[in-house]
RNA sequence: GCCGGAGUGGCGAAAUUGGUAUACGCACCAGACUCAAAAUCUGGCGAGCGCAAGCUCAUGUCGGUUCGAGUCCGACCUCCGGCACCA
């Protein structure tokens, strides 16, 4: 051990020892319980950023710190290596999307290296290698044969920046879940995997998780799924023998129903209107409607309505009321059935149509109030005082105007009156759900390719397993037009049908490369298996992952597909389980001021308000980087990056070394000799106390993950200790022993902070074997770390006054009275009436007065 | 518009879940060491009044519950996120 600390030095040092010996390597053999601590792959890009570091340098806290406490711990590390950004820099540059992605993983390997995390590099996996990508296709084939793969043309959502589709999730909020850039709608063929069948399962499950994922995931991923109560209903077309079902939420309301309105896309139309007059208009309506949607819109855009009467009459059949039938903008094809009932009165939508297009307005649900007043006049609830409506009362209340169902409450007549429409035959209720299936389909190089072939006798035929990978060929050209570079490959394209042995050609997209990260940590477990994805009885030893960790950018989008794959991969016997992911932590976002604004953004090339960790660690070195990422907020919380803290991180630990360099010969040269707590100064008692209640507090910020505050607890027992005067030349046996504890219990705490540092004074402090493999987690004795006086905080009214200075098992009466008897608090109660004395034991006294 | 989350010193943040508000760190100020500076060490650091002991006021605002509220309840303000014609 060095005098000083050169935090390089110590580094090297220590990452090389690990690398020689394996340090992190965990098997199924190992008989300790396990821990499955995974943090989200990084899609190798070339440079590691402060997110990366901050999001590995939590996983790897709970790593070391659950190995300390003598779990066997699987942390791995991979790379969600297929993607955009190597096919972009393919088409900009030239270059080789596989060479440039080797090359960005090898450096970014040294990164994570010089992090000193501690990661069992043996099960490292990269998506873009053919052992990987192999089963992505193996899966597709396992979705094919049971009904979840299936193609179809339809409008897509598509960018163009990036010349590709993009699945619904990854185009949220109507822009490009990369570059945001507004989407627009193409009408394509390609692959979908029916997540929509596990629509169900994907909230009911939740309830298995609610414990140990964040609400705002939960709550995004149950509204993106939309889980929608309601009711069929077959209107019947006059003069034909055609129904049309609408979907409502909203049955109630029926009676106000005063036109039907379909989507532009509708089936029915075609059926319907082809002899029409009126067809001609039509379909040119629904041809500017569609041109309309497929142009870019920003978000927030004014919406119009637009729509145009058919001239046909719909049959309500609960009334018997003819209605006229409407086709709208409005009114969208994929989500219910594509045809809404149109209720002015009570919803926002209908009425905005029906004043545009002058149809009529009635009211069917009367407000209720909730006193023994008569209900209040609707005035309040949507009219002005001419009795004209202004907006839909969309509240629910009581029926009107509604035939036998009057007087009834809406909650009544929902149920009452969908099940009139199951008894009748003209409907029931009904489910849906805003969740649509997942396009996986991509026109796109680097990535994998979707194992069918198309024989012009046989059709779209799946490639057999024995078959697979179908190899991605070394290259392609890369022209950015937007169709797949693999097209033009064609000894890649061209190839024998399976099942005739006729010419036939691939298909030439690739999966979504969120296809590979719904299954990679699963893989970890068993990595090199080449007869299945991976071994049940391998993967069944770790999962479900315990901790994972990342950022909440991906709430609804890996987050939701890997909960589907797991779902999927259990009807497939794989696992046996129904959630992937036991805890979730979704770290804040490291943020950085944007030069010459006042914002703070997340760190990125683009901005130019990156900060490079290997500057960092240079400067600093990685322990103390990583200490401070985690001392200065707590984990979920935005980090706004700030050089000047990182300082404080150095001279915590510069300090806390100094102070092992300077009682290293006095504790080497003398055995541990437990003490009797008596022979020990008032100071030393309470540097023992100090360290049992820092091991308590931190063990248990450990669990919680409150990282911010164990770091915290640690300085405050380092102050403890540097405050007691002893000097190491001519402290006592029992000094010795206090300093020690404290001492050893600081390093052991501050290794999964600050791993390299706290191996290299455990060393020094006379310990072999390496805290990697031979650490243990200090405990604390509920004993020592038990106060000897209390600190009672006197009240009056409700006021501190004073201070009392007790033991800590004195009892009620005792506390009360001397409460009383004190001259600060005597003040304040001197000539007053005392109402009552509230004693909080071992906490205060409150002496309340008139 | 709808749905979430959050507002505590100059700053990042603590507060055992209703019991001493501001732990820990950063920044700043003063002192020691130094020819000097850096580093290091010591002390100070919510606001107001006071020579002082101390008092008063402070956790976005206003009310409420309670002996006692940063914490619970109600209304409002501000900021940040998510969704956006989903019937």
């Amino acid at each position: 051990m060095d005098e000083k600390y050169f935090p390089e030095a110590i580094e090297e040092k220590w990452q090389a020892l690990w690398n020689r010996t394996d340090a992190f390597a965990v098997s199924e053999g190992d008989p300790r319980p396990s821990f499955y601590a995974l943090e989200m792959l990084p899609y190798p890009s070339g440079y590691l950023h402060m997110g990366h570091v901050r999001n590995y340098s939590i996983g790897d806290a709970l790593a070391w710190y659950k190995r300390l406490r003598g779990y066997r711990v699987l942390h791995p590390i991979g790379w969600d290596s297929f993607g955009q950004p190597a096919e972009q820099a393919a088409i900009k540059r030239g270059v080789n999307p596989r060479a440039w992605t080797e090359e960005n993983i090898v450096h970014m390997r040294g990164q994570l290296k010089r992090l000193g995390l501690s990661y069992d590099w043996s099960r490292e996996i990269a998506a873009h290698r053919p052992d990987y990508y192999k089963w992505d296709q193996w899966f597709f084939l396992k979705m094919l044969e049971r009904g979840l793969a299936y193609k179809r043309v339809s409008p897509v959502n598509w960018c163009p920046k990036e010349s590709t589709v993009l699945s619904n999730e990854q185009s949220s909020g109507g822009v490009c879940w990369r570059c945001n850039t507004p989407v627009e709608k193409r009408d394509l063929e390609q692959w979908f995997a029916r997540i929509t069948d596990y629509a169900d399962q994907l909230v009911a499950d939740m309830q298995e998780i609610e414990a140990g994922w964040p609400e705002k995931v939960l709550k995004r991923q149950r509204d993106w799924v939309g889980r929608s109560e309601g009711a069929y209903i077959d209107f019947a077309v006059k003069g034909s023998d055609e129904r049309i079902r609408v979907f409502t939420t909203r049955i109630d309301t029926i009676y106000g129903a005063t036109a039907l309105v379909l989507a532009v896309e509708h089936p029915v139309i075609n059926e319907l209107l082809k002899d029409s007059p009126l067809m001609n208009d039509i379909q040119k309506f629904a041809a500017r409607v569609k041109t309309e949607r497929a142009r870019q819109v920003e978000p927030g855009a004014e919406e119009h309505k637009e729509g145009m009467n058919t001239g046909l009459l719909a049959i309500n059949p609960f009334s018997g009321e003819s209605i006229p039938i409407w086709v709208a903008n409005y009114v969208l094809m994929d989500y219910g059935t594509g045809a809404v009932m149109s209720v002015p009165a009570h919803d926002q939508r209908d009425f905005e149509f029906a004043q545009k297009y002058s149809l009529p307005v009635r009211q069917v649900i009367a407000p209720v109030s909730h006193s023994q007043e008569p209900a209040e006049p609707l005035s309040t609830h949507g009219t002005d005082q001419s009795g004209e409506m202004h907006q839909a009362f969309a509240d629910y209340g009581v029926l009107i105007n509604s035939g036998e169902w009057g007087g009834k409450l809406s909650a009544v007549a929902l149920r009452e009156m969908s099940k009139r429409a199951e008894e009748e035959g003209f409907g029931g209720p009904a489910v849906t759900y805003r969740l649509r299936d997942w396009g996986i389909s991509r026109q796109r190089f680097w990535g994998a390719p979707i194992p069918i072939v198309y024989c012009k006798d046989c059709g779209a035929v799946p490639v057999p397993y024995e078959q697979l990978p179908v190899m991605l060929p070394e290259t392609a050209e890369f022209t950015g037009t937007g169709e797949s570079p693999l097209a033009s490959v064609s000894e890649f394209v061209h190839t024998a049908c399976p099942k005739c042995a006729g010419p036939a050609t691939r298909d030439t997209d690739t999966m979504d490369t969120f296809v590979d990260s719904s299954w990679y940590f699963f893989r970890y477990c068993d990595p090199r298996n080449d007869e299945a994805p991976f071994a049940t009885e391998i993967v069944s030893q770790w999962t479900p992952v315990d901790q994972y960790i990342g950022g909440d950018s991906h709430a609804v989008m890996h987050l939701i597909y890997t909960r589907f794959w797991t779902k999927f991969m259990r009807d497939l016997g794989l696992v046996s389980f129904n959630e992937p992911v036991k805890r979730l932590l979704t770290q804040g976002m490291v943020t950085n001021r944007v030069e010459g604004t006042e914002e703070w953004k997340a760190m990125s090339k683009s901005l130019g308000n990156g900060v490079d960790p290997d500057e960092m660690i240079a400067s600093y070195g990685a322990d103390a980087t990583r200490l401070f990422i985690l001392f200065a907020a707590p984990v979920e919380n935005e980090l706004r990056w700030s050089e000047s803290g990182i300082e404080g991180a150095v001279r915590f630990l510069r300090k806390v070394y100094t102070m092992v360099w300077r009682w290293q010969p006095r504790l080497l040269n003398e055995k541990a000799v437990p003490i009797d707590g008596e022979e020990l100064t008032a100071p030393l008692r309470q540097l023992r106390r100090k360290t049992h209640q820092t091991i308590a507090r931190v063990t248990n910020d450990f669990e919680e993950l409150h990282l911010n505050t164990s770091v915290a607890a640690l300085m405050e027992l380092f102050n403890e200790l540097a405050s007691v005067d002893v000097v190491p030349e001519s402290a006592q046996p029992g000094e010795v022993f206090a300093v020690r504890e404290a001492l050893e219990s600081l390093v052991l705490m501050l290794t999964p902070l600050a791993p390299h540092v706290a191996e290299e004074m455990w060393e020094a402090l006379g310990h072999e074997g390496g805290l990697a493999k031979t650490g243990e987690w200090p405990s604390f004795n509920a004993e020592l770390a038990r106060k000897e006086e209390l600190e009672i905080p006197l009240q009056v009214n409700g006021k501190l006054r004073s201070r009392l200075i007790v033991a800590p098992d004195v009892d009620e009466e005792t506390l009360r009275e001397a409460a009383l008897a004190d001259e600060k608090v005597r003040a304040f109660t001197e000539g007053r009436e005392i109402v009552k004395v509230i004693v909080v034991p071992r906490r205060l006294v409150n002496v309340v007065v008139r």
